[in-house]
Formats: C-alpha cells, sequence, structure tokens
DNA sequence: GTAAACTAGTTTATTTTATAAACCAAATAC
DNA sequence: GTATTTGGTTTATAAAATAAACTAGTTTAC
C-alpha cells in the first residue's frame, strides 16, 4: 500500500496548527494560540489537551500577576511524530 | 489568521487518498482504489459517495462481462479543490 | 461597594465523521 | 445444488470535532 497511515491525533486541524505554531517556537500560551489559530477557547482547551495526554507537548500553568497563564512546548516526541506526520502526508499530495 | 481552514471533505485520510490517486490518472475503478488504499469496501463506498456529492469525482457503473464496475474520475472542481486544499495545507507543514 | 462585563479557561452536550459490521445480488467453484 | 467469492451498499457503532454552558476570578463602570 502506497499510503501510509496518517496519525490521527495529528490529522486534526486545529491540533495540527497548535503543532505547527508550537515546532517554530519555544513556547506559546493559551490565547496566542487561540488567536494565530482563530478557535475557540472551548475546542482549543480540549485538544490541548489531547496533545498534551498524548506526550507531544507539555504544558505548564502560571499565574502572570492575578491572571492565569497556560504556556505549552512542544517536546521530543512531538517534534519526531510531527516531521513523520508530515513525511507521510506528503505522499498524497505530490502527484 | 495565518491559518487557512482546510476543506473537510478534503482533509480525511481515505478520501485524500482517492483524490490523490485519481488526480494522477485518468480514471480507476472501485476495486483498484480499494487495493490502493488498503481501505475496506464499506468505508471506501462511502467516501466515494460524499465525494460524488460534493462534485468532485464523478462515478459511473457499467458491467464488464457479468460482473458490476464502478469507475471513478477526478473532475475539474475536484481538482480544483484537491489543489486548494494542498495550498492551505502547506501553511501547517513548513516551520 | 456592588452590578455588569470581561478574562482565561474547563466541562458537558451535541453534531458530525469515520469505521466496522452486516447485508445483498449475482457469479463462480466444488 | 450449496458454499464461497466478488463487488459492492446499507446500517450500526465508535470516535472526533465543535459548540454551548459553566466556573472562578478580575476589572470596569457607576
Amino acid at each position: 500500500m502506497q499510503y501510509k497511515a496518517l496519525d490521527p491525533l495529528l490529522h486534526s486541524q486545529l491540533r495540527l496548527a497548535v503543532m505547527s505554531l508550537l515546532i517554530s517556537m519555544e513556547s506559546a500560551d493559551f490565547v496566542y494560540i487561540r488567536e494565530q489559530t482563530g478557535s475557540t477557547a472551548g475546542n482549543l482547551s480540549v485538544q490541548i489537551e489531547k496533545l498534551s495526554t498524548a506526550g507531544y507537548i507539555s504544558v505548564e500553568k502560571t499565574f502572570v500577576g492575578k491572571k492565569p497563564k497556560t504556556t505549552c512546548k512542544i517536546t521530543n516526541k512531538g517534534v519526531g511524530a510531527f516531521e513523520s506526520y508530515v513525511k507521510n502526508l506528503q505522499q498524497y499530495l505530490k502527484p
């Protein structure tokens, strides 16, 4: 079979966008990711939780002044998963 | 927002594989597509129906000898949709 | 100072999707 | 003839995405 399976965790528009953002920066906070992806907070919360559970990102919750702040970072595992997802996906895209 | 929406009809592993196959050949029949994509007949039947309803592919049912044969072709609309899907998706893939 | 609105999320419910299982009609194999 | 295979479709179930509702606290406007 020429079409390799695509990691279902990454084959989701929002989760892929989150990973795409995080792969190109050291870390990003919840609000920033929400703005960049144009997602709702609820949806983002769920998808971040999934990526975190899978070990693709790490999530840290702190306070900045009196406001809560959720900061996300991609993990080594996440980088690997993203890279092989992209590699597999390329098969589908080139004619 | 930097991440453009990905056509949900194409952002599905099996439907994308079907479109990927069809974009590089004049036509392909059901059995061939099932083999190449490694999908089950039931799943493929459903996804072909969706692509057909969307006007992304055309489906022709004939008989070869006494056996039924379902032949699929990508439409102009389908080519356009696939190309813009790939274009939008690239944003997510490059760091 | 207190009511209204806003921030930063989480949780729960609903809708949609993907997948699997069951089925059907005809053909071929035994 | 009946068992199996072929080429599918239909229906049921599982999983996912999304939206709506809610929480907990903060800031702003009177």
